[in-house]
DNA sequence: CGGCGATTTGATAATGGTCAAGTGCCGTGG
DNA sequence: CCACGGCACTTGACCATTATCAAATCGCCG
């Protein structure tokens, strides 16, 4: 596993690592569970003594609502970390939970911490991780706030794909799209109804295809241009050292 | 001012500081400036060299659409640090504004980045803030896409108000309140006229009380009711250090 | 006193929600 | 191999929250 560690791989799109860097990493203790799809790994309220990585599969973060409902605020995929925030905020103020069949490595939190103060060019790096996933908090915020309906699911769709791609995921025009509608209708705020409808639409108008849990664009500029689409807020391109 | 230092003011309410610390983020070069209200202190794609602590006032996160509207993200209060996420993302993907007039201190980021690796423990302070700021984003994501207009504006109303009083703010049960109906209308993603229209409600309740920018609580219980008001994501008694 | 932005009000329209029923797909088990 | 069951998806009719547009009033500052 040390071979193809997908957080080296994270890590390496943004910095080049040195060989103590990387024995570091690879040496983290990682206890490694297979989890079922649509189970909660951490649930709202919990106070985790550890941080897990996803190694394969896709997940989630919500939170429920009294009267019922429930929001999605964002997704992970192979080499993210889910729950870093937990290493500094004692109470989960959020439920994260598998879309796909996961696989996760736990890492605890001491180990973590002693190992961001030792190397702190790679604590720099995890804490712009969590700064990324505000980012895009913020532009979700945006999109549901202030997009109608297809603006918004084409905006998520956008977002889904560049971050698939960034993640090495999915070949030619299609990725990989274990999320059904129910999910898409909490993700963007509307209802179940209104998605099915939406993404007739965006059929209709030949943007996409979606079937068999595998989303192919069919036009890409205009997708983009649908969804109002700007990559800048995902911060890919922008590391400290990458030199661009 | 390093008698009433707001930046240490706001660790301590976390954590007791040693001499040694207390020094160092006394010392830490700070370029003060007064900045009037409506004003921006960065704007999206800014690729800042310094970060700004807010020492006075009261300033706002928000996107522009292309369409014309606006997303107002968050806001800041004194001892706040608005774009602390600039020390590791290098290109701004939102803007920051006055909505009254603010004094503003500018540190170098080569200055926060030399003081993060001499004080770890600081360092990882100031991370747990930047993850106290997306979980507050995440709340808006819940608050805007799962929420109707009047649970909506009584949410931020109890946030506004907590956040208020924890920063010494305010007196009795009135606090400070600067912002318009436009204003709060971005914040909610809806619109001036529906705001105008939801605070009647929230007036003929006898929840509030909102005159001479002065918001003033009425009954804080059935406020928190309306709002579904859970101040957990505030993380505001949950610091490592503080034993709770 | 005049002016401008913020607030308030009314009338009408539209986006998206709700409810309810039916279809298609896929894995399980007889 | 086929029947059954469950879940996701689809469709239609109707409803409601919120937007839009337009105009009037308030309140503060010069």
């Amino acid at each position: 596993m040390s071979i193809t560690n997908p957080i080296i791989a994270r890590f390496e799109a943004l910095v080049v690592l040195d060989e103590t860097e990387r024995d570091a990493i690879a040496n983290l203790p990682l206890h490694v569970m297979q989890i079922r799809a649509d189970q909660d790994l951490v649930r709202e309220g919990d106070r985790p003594s550890r941080s897990c990585v996803l190694l394969e599969g896709v997940a989630y973060l919500y939170k429920s609502i009294p009267t019922g409902g429930r929001q999605i605020m964002g997704f992970y995929l192979p080499g993210d970390i889910p729950d870093l925030q937990s290493l500094h905020l004692r109470v989960l103020d959020v439920s994260i939970g598998t879309i796909s069949a996961c696989r996760v490595g736990f890492i605890p939190h001491e180990a973590l911490t002693a190992f961001c103060e030792t190397h702190p060019r790679i604590a720099a790096l995890l804490w712009r991780q969590t700064l990324v996933e505000a980012a895009i908090f913020r532009e979700w915020m945006v999109n549901i706030g202030r997009r109608d309906g297809l603006t918004r699911l084409a905006h998520f769709l956008c977002e889904w794909i560049t971050r698939c791609r960034s993640h090495g995921l999915g070949e030619g025009d299609s990725v990989p799209f274990p999320i059904t509608q129910g999910e898409l209708a909490d993700i963007a705020g509307l209802t179940p109804v209104h998605i099915n409808r939406l993404l007739q639409e965006l059929r209709r108008r030949e943007l996409i295809l979606l079937k068999n849990a595998t989303l192919t664009v069919l036009n890409w500029e205009k997708l983009k241009e649908a969804g109002q689409f700007n990559p800048t807020y995902l911060h890919l391109t922008d590391g400290k050292h990458s030199g661009i």
